[in-house]
DNA sequence: GCGTCGTTTCGAAACGTTTCCAACGAATAA
DNA sequence: TTATTCGTTGGAAACGTTTCGAAACGACGC
């Protein structure tokens, strides 16, 4: 809190004691081959002596940009977003930029206007989970973006590019796996299809079924939401049937938190009572006596992935074509599904 | 990605559009009460037939600020640090701030880079869970910051504003409860005395004993880090001793991560081979099977009362004395404990 | 009709950098 | 010797906004 002077040391009092310009002291910083090393002697030590900084809010009304880039997701506290960007700002980092983290609380509207606060002037580029792709404001906003952007595991029909994952086949080994232990009331529960991951999951699923021209058990798809509550509200109601599923497939991470909770409230055991496959690898997953057998994908690498690309697009702002990637998932098996 | 044309509308743009001069532009947008009605139309359908949006580049470089603060801590896919990140993050956002995150991975030397970035225009305040309360480079830099902060979880003799957590009763709590149960071989792994938690914490547990008059297990006090290594490591130990505790206390939700694995690799259980209580409410405690008995504490407020501190700073740069704030734990009563 | 006041607007300066161009001196080539 | 080049430096313009003093304008009182 020692604020010993008022005003803050600028290039021009470096440039004055060391008996400089300002556009050498400039130079010293920014390339110092081109200066004479005994004038850059000069300078530095009265960089040093004076505890000069340069003000980056100059510098990026200088540069026009920002070594900044925004990361939005709907839930930081969702520890797979919390890994992704871990990932992504470890190699940003590694670059020079920063991250803003932007928390929607999944309100469309505070996307719309995070989106509209980086690009002007805040961000060189952002890393997006969006919250629905079909959504209006974001949609229009994401047309008009005026910098380079990824889309982390959403897809939207805009030229932008995309890490994705192959849920599709990730929920297919699932439910076959399950099929081979003789289970057949499988439930699943997972995003709506205004999300790719709501959409390939159920896609995957379903396919599982009709590949052993077995019928899909169409009442046990519960594709709406991400979001605990709604794997709470959605197990609830199928631990209640008259004819409980043998298996469910928590297809989302904060599902996997629902339904586990509701599994808690009606005093029901994993595997004993009920066999159980999550998504992505997680404290609790992982914990929870069993293990319990998951669909994991390699978010580190995913994050990194994300980052690289836009690295990549603010390197050179050219008009390439919209990249895609996929990547794989992978069946961990633990002890939280038994034969049936 | 359309680019329509190179250059982006500025105030001139509209300012010549509207038919009038920058200055009064720029009222327009800050002071729309000291602009004439008529006027006022006349930008205001300029800007939305240009859709300018002003350059918060500008804006920061011209009003030596940014409505950015740094949020550092050492691992936001720590859950507690992500809630109160959020909480701090939706108070900020209300004033009209937003949030850098810096992720320091518990490298004193990028917490070190991480404030000299922020406090050179990168951001008007800083709120900190700093990795170790005696290193001397941040300690140096903390002494010289240029802009206000706030300390979460940790303890400097600086004039610093803080926000604490009284960890020691907590503890006093929990070792109290486990005593009257019967048990006397009590061990607690938690942080080193380099962190307040750690003291605190310490200071709580022999508390308990000394007021009984019974015996310090010190031999039982693992105090050194919060890592989840560290938690693995040393359950792993005392699960070894010829001597076993009957009940550890997991003073660190990353420590109980670390001994929850230790169980599950050691095939023992909970609370039938060993009674536990953890700390802070996380998906795992309150979802692995008993469910964990807990010291917790209001993590959103906490990081509410953090963010309004540092709001005030800001708003009142005065040099008031450092305000500390000390919020209670709750003992949570689970079902990993049982009578000795 | 003139001075005064209050409201509104204009225009320029300022914020702290970077970058461009001109200038300079020394070294090299003719 | 003069012309050319190269390496280094100085000085000023520029980035897009806010803010401040001055100017313009009407209204009003005398």
């Amino acid at each position: 809190m020692r604020k010993v002077s008022g005003k803050s040391v600028t290039i021009r009092d470096v440039a004055s004691t060391a008996g400089v310009s300002v556009g050498t002291v400039s130079r010293s910083l920014n390339a110092p081959d081109s200066v004479r090393p005994v004038t850059l002697a000069k300078v530095r030590s009265a960089i040093h002596a004076l505890g000069f900084r340069p003000d980056s809010r100059a510098q990026n009304m200088r540069r026009r940009n920002t070594l900044t880039i925004g990361f939005v997701v709907d839930d930081i506290a969702n520890p797979w977003h919390a890994s992704s960007f871990k990932a992504a700002d470890g190699e940003m980092r590694e670059h020079g930029f920063s991250l803003y983290l932007v928390n929607t609380n999944g309100r469309a509207s505070e996307e719309a206007a995070a989106i509209d606060m980086l690009q002007h002037g805040r961000a060189d580029g952002v890393i997006m989970t969006i919250n629905n792709e079909q959504d209006i404001r974001t949609i229009k906003r994401l047309r008009e973006l005026r910098i380079p952007s990824v889309l982390l595991d959403r897809d939207i029909p805009l030229e932008i590019d995309a890490v994705l994952t192959d849920h599709a086949t990730g929920l297919r080994q699932a439910t076959n796996y399950l099929i081979e232990l003789g289970h057949r009331r499988i439930a699943v529960i997972t995003a709506g299809n205004d999300i790719r991951p709501g959409r390939e999951r159920v896609r995957g699923f379903t396919e599982a079924f009709n590949n052993r021209g077995l019928p899909v058990p169409a009442d046990l798809i519960r594709s709406q939401s991400l979001s605990v509550d709604f794997g709470f509200r959605e197990a609830t109601a199928l631990l209640q049937r008259p004819e409980r599923p043998t298996a469910i497939i928590a297809a989302g991470n904060r599902i996997l938190v629902g339904v586990l909770r509701a599994f808690q409230q009606q005093g029901v055991s994993v595997p004993s009572d009920i066999s159980l496959i999550g998504c992505d690898r997680s404290d609790l997953a992982m914990l929870y006596p069993g293990p319990i057998t998951l669909i994991d994908r390699d978010v580190d690498e995913i994050g990194r992935t994300a980052a690289q690309l836009l690295l990549e697009r603010i390197a050179n702002p050219g008009e390439r074509p919209a990249q895609r990637i996929l990547f794989p998932t992978r069946l961990i098996l633990g002890g939280s599904v038994r034969p049936n």
